[in-house]
DNA sequence: CAACTACTTGAACAAGTGTTCCACAAGTTT
DNA sequence: AAACTTGTGGAACACTTGTTCAAGTAGTTG
């Protein structure tokens, strides 16, 4: 039970593993799933054509290891925010997503359509929304579903809006969105 | 100008033209629009591989066509729901969306990020907002794209959601996000 | 009927696809 | 050093793709 000795093949295996997941997530980001194949992804990466069928058995495998990661990513930051955050910070970070990482929300969005299709990406899209309600304890279960629900709203259609809208814009509609969630909370309970 | 005699050709393409546009957003609810090729259209359609060529220069134009098509449609159905609607027939026709038109609901949400990557979808893609705010003329404009905002949210998360959200579920979510609307249009301005 | 236009359709092409195969290099173990 | 496992990468295969082409039919007009 050596843990401390790994394989070197290995080691470089998983780091060149992580290099085409990572190379997709910037094809999907660049051209959409759509432009997903094998070869776009192992030209990016840098790597033979035959790479990516070596670490994954097929397209679809490579495609789903990298929605998976992508997720997890997102998860993160995304928690931070709403978890704690005032309107204004929810509202910047969603006037960035629209903007400067627009790019990643349209990955991110591919993700939830393509998880309508398949079953087996449904927990990993669903996942921030499950932790961001098992974080914030919401005391008005029914106002913090809308709130959730506007978000994706609120990035979708800045997506497809002509100017992104920036932060001001959203800004009062996020307050209004939290509205009822700190007074509700005025005297939180410890339990 | 004789406007009464048409020409019996060209009436039977353009039906045909709608045939293949109609059997196009077809393949789409069915598989996405990476499913759309001119030969799964055109087998869809019934008609040889060719047609879709002949009457759209490119397969781009035929998807931009069929989705521009598919978000006219979409308009009417939804506007009628969104200006005179009470929360439970708002909440009704949402759960129908995520369920019985799950497909065209899916296929619609496609247009959105399509419309992401291609600036000429993107009026379409708003469409239906652009109506539904001058239509309702919100006395409460925060509120509305809030609302609306929402209305996206409900409508894909219930896609991924593992049993789609039902009407007594989307009701109270509904209400509370329509709250203000029609406390505020008590005395409604006529200007 | 002849000229013209609009539509029809099968064959074919070049390009790109996912995937397989296999000879080989490099690292690990005995 | 021999046997093994793991990773590497070029060549190739069968297949699908978007699109073109040319020969054809049918409807319209003069």
């Amino acid at each position: 039970m050596e843990l401390q000795k790994v394989d070197g093949r290995k080691a470089r295996g998983e780091k060149k593993r992580r290099a085409i997941v990572e190379a997709t997530l910037r094809v999907i980001e660049r051209d959409g799933v759509s432009g997903v194949t094998h070869r776009s992804v192992a030209r990016e990466a840098g790597v033979p054509t035959t790479a990516p069928t070596y670490y994954f058995a097929t397209l679809d495998d490579l495609l789903i290891a990298t929605l998976l990661w992508s997720a997890e990513a997102m998860c993160d930051d995304v928690l931070k925010i709403i978890a704690s955050g005032t309107a204004r910070e929810i509202a910047r970070s969603l006037a960035t997503a629209v903007d400067t990482n627009r790019g990643r929300t349209l990955a991110e969005y591919e993700l939830y359509l393509l998880a309508g299709r398949r079953p087996e990406l449904k927990p990993a899209a669903r996942r921030w929304l499950d932790l961001a309600t098992e974080v914030a304890r919401p005391a008005d279960p029914v106002a913090f579903r809308a709130f959730l629900a506007a978000i994706d709203g609120l990035l979708m259609q800045g997506l497809i809006a002509d100017v992104a809208p920036n932060e001001d814009e959203l800004e009062p509609i996020v307050s209004f969105l939290i509205r009822g969630r700190d007074e509700s909370t005025a005297a939180p309970r410890e339990e």
